[in-house]
DNA sequence: GTCTATAAGCTGATAGAC
DNA sequence: GTCTATCAGCTTATAGAC
């Protein structure tokens, strides 16, 4: 089926990868509206010019990072279940984030939250496809749940631990106070023991 | 002191006080960086260069706008204590914002919340400004929490009821769950109660 | 594949007529 | 006070040389 002779498409392109691993950088430290092409081919070393040859528009460097961030996600979710077997030691994998990302968190806030909330402004078409990267996690945190023994509630478990940690980033960028972030993971961790203490619901 | 003849300064301009509103509105619904002076322009019903009789730069529009939204929060709180004597109510006020601001949180997010996130990530100089509408919050829910007999964990309780009403925001603005909404705030009220129920603490 | 040169349009901002 | 006309600069995007 696939034709041999001009190249198989799938072929790594160092330069595209510099864009979208630049471009990912700066739309999350400065946003996508306010990120223009000039910002970018700086910070890759390239002239606007070349931009063309490796995307049509601003968009599709736009869909490219978001599926950039996608398999990102992926590939940390793989890495938590390889480190931890048990379901409730990877929710809190998840809910340590805001602590291990706090430098970044603190100046730029959640890099999903934030472009899903900029694209919804914008009124953007790629809006749902920031948004899927939230519902990545919120698939994953309700299977875990669901092995918890809260299969019925699993989704609402997993959507209020999405919650807390949206909270806890646009409070720690507003005020950057270090205390709020380890008090609010401690209080998670503790509700989570409960959860992990009741699996059955009445 | 105050001369008596070319006029106080403080007189009351429709134009100046339609383009704050405007600007208000469409900051909310389109961002800071997005929305530019024709935007404002057509829906005041102005021209471009009209602008500059009242504002000098675009920064300083958002400063009057921001300025406006504090004395909207102000406001906002002072007919919360009008209508409820009891702290816990008031507390409640708060966290029932995000049911009944739900339309527009979905559709832009929290006006707060946003506009902080943004200021931070274009590095603007209002920034500071911005999360002072957070303060205001923070320091009026910590007075409720002292008055509930919590004084020594006021400021603690008060920034926990700040991160859960942007995390129901961000999170309504990425899934438009109405029943989530509606459940966060069911724990949140069930919360509060075990709160108000246990003032001493150990 | 990368460059330079260039286009057309929008941006915030200014000057001056009315 | 509001307008029109205008500015320089930046934006995304294109054409064509190398």
């Amino acid at each position: 089926m696939a034709s041999r002779q001009p190249r198989p498409a799938k072929e790594t392109n160092a330069t595209r990868d510099a864009i979208v691993a630049v471009a990912d950088r700066l739309f999350y430290e400065q946003g996508f509206a306010h990120t223009s092409f000039s910002h970018i081919a700086d910070a890759v070393g390239i002239s606007r010019g070349n931009f063309y040859y490796h995307f049509r528009t601003k968009d599709e460097i736009l869909e490219a990072v978001i599926a950039s961030r996608m398999q990102a996600t992926h590939d940390m979710i793989a890495a938590w279940e390889a480190r931890d077997g048990s379901p409730a030691g990877r929710i809190l994998c998840y809910i340590r984030i805001v602590v291990g990302n706090r430098g970044k968190i603190m100046r730029h806030g959640c890099p999903v939250g934030t472009l899903t909330g900029e694209l919804a402004k914008l009124g953007h078409p790629s809006r749902p496809g920031a948004s899927a990267i939230f519902g990545v996690f919120r698939g994953w945190l309700s299977r875990q749940f669901t092995l918890l023994g809260h299969a019925r509630n699993a989704d609402a478990l997993a959507m209020h631990v999405l919650a807390f940690s949206q909270g806890v980033a646009v409070m720690d960028n507003a005020f950057r106070d270090r205390a709020f972030v380890e008090r609010e993971v401690e209080r998670m961790t503790r509700w989570l023991a409960d959860v992990v203490a009741a699996p059955v619901e009445a």
